[in-house]
DNA sequence: AGAGGAGTTCTACAGTGTAGAAATGGAGGG
DNA sequence: CCCTCCATTTCTACACTGTAGAACTCCTCT
């Protein structure tokens, strides 16, 4: 009764830690974290709020349960080139592609940290990759640690929730002062598009060809 | 009465906009986010709590003004390397500094975006620096963007306070099958340390290194 | 003196996480 | 068959949350 994956709901009107896990995520994906409740969830559930305490202690656990689904969501099937440097970008960018999908709940991704095993095998494909390339493990750890930091930082500017309620309205433009900031208005009126992924992108590369030097990465030959 | 500065708490037993915000940032500070109530802010300036319903409309704006206390803290007294590399690192070293003293309150930086003239005057000397160096506007601006998200992301995930309540103990470690990652064993063996000053650095070294070569960056002589 | 208004307080309401007791229902043993 | 046990679910209750709306206090200006 413990491993039936997909569609879950099982056979019998009883719950599971998975579907439970499940249905708070797409509860938050829905209606945002703030919004989600035990009360919320139990009604999502058709189930008394109550019901889920027997499979975590607290919500907190629970939350910690909903990170570890969305990196269970990373894809590992892709196609990984050859050239380290541009393997490791492509796992990074999976990792980013699943973890984008869920804009409410990345700040739950950037401040609890999961050491289950499942994600420790993500983190040692990566370690593996590095180290094949001449790094030694602690620094490869390292190296894959700030992978992991950059990805959901820059995402969380991008497309994550504010925390505490929605953002108050932008500030007069008419009391900022342009000539303060030349160099910002030079590049708003160079036309000036945010395009978060070529910019992930390339701050991606940057760390990547910036740590190759840095600890003489190369592919063996 | 306005624009009394230092540890302020106005002549006269009422209140302010900027007492309320460092009031809340210290509130933040010494009990965590989640422990933050507007209750237990009315306590802390001794004053009833819907009296802050009159500088803030709500709590996601004093958050806002929180944000802001936050940036307004950075060290911008610093000595400046001359190199374009060393300055822009010590800018952000700097920026790092000031947020690395909130740990609750990281969260907040991390997606509440402010676009008050303050901030936008520090972003300028950053991406000015770069321009200087030789990079157009606007990929200046894509690169502190970087520069910041991954700053904020190492935070989180170094001294971040999980959002929700504590985390859960870390799995058994006799559930972890050792065999299946090698190289993790492999370098926690070796003796690992996590130092995660030396770690940002070294990412941001990386970064910032990669980038200049990206964009063909050099100091002008 | 009187009016007005900014700042503060009071009261109240719907909603929160979860402790603790009570109910439900199915499986195993006699 | 009944009866017991126990995992699971529900019920009730409590202290706490953000904040709407009205009421109250003073200070300032005419």
């Amino acid at each position: 009764m413990e491993h039936n994956d997909a569609l879950e709901r099982p056979t019998r009107p009883t719950l599971t830690a998975r579907h439970i896990a499940q249905t708070a995520l797409a509860t938050i994906d829905a209606n945002g974290l703030d919004a989600f409740s035990m009360r919320k969830l139990g009604a999502a559930l058709e189930v008394d709020p109550m019901a889920v305490y027997h499979y975590f202690p607290n919500k907190a656990a629970l939350f910690d349960a909903v990170v570890e689904t969305i990196y269970t969501q990373i894809d590992t099937s892709v196609a990984v080139p050859d050239a380290w440097d541009a393997a490791i970008a492509t796992y990074v960018s999976a990792m980013r592609t699943a973890m984008r999908a869920h804009p409410h709940a990345l700040v739950l991704i950037a401040t609890r940290p999961v050491n289950t095993a499942p994600v420790l095998v993500l983190v040692e494909v990566l370690v593996a990759r590095l180290a094949r390339a001449g790094a030694r493990p602690t620094d490869a750890l390292a190296m894959v640690n700030c992978f992991g930091t950059y990805t959901i930082g820059h995402l969380l500017a991008d497309v994550g929730a504010p925390v505490g309620g929605p953002e108050g309205p932008p500030p007069d433009a008419a009391t900022l002062d342009p000539s303060a900031i030349p160099t910002l208005v030079a590049a708003y009126e160079a036309g000036w598009v945010f395009d978060a992924d070529v910019q992930f992108d390339s701050g991606l590369r940057a760390m990547i060809a910036g740590f190759g030097t840095q600890f003489g990465l190369t592919d063996p030959r």
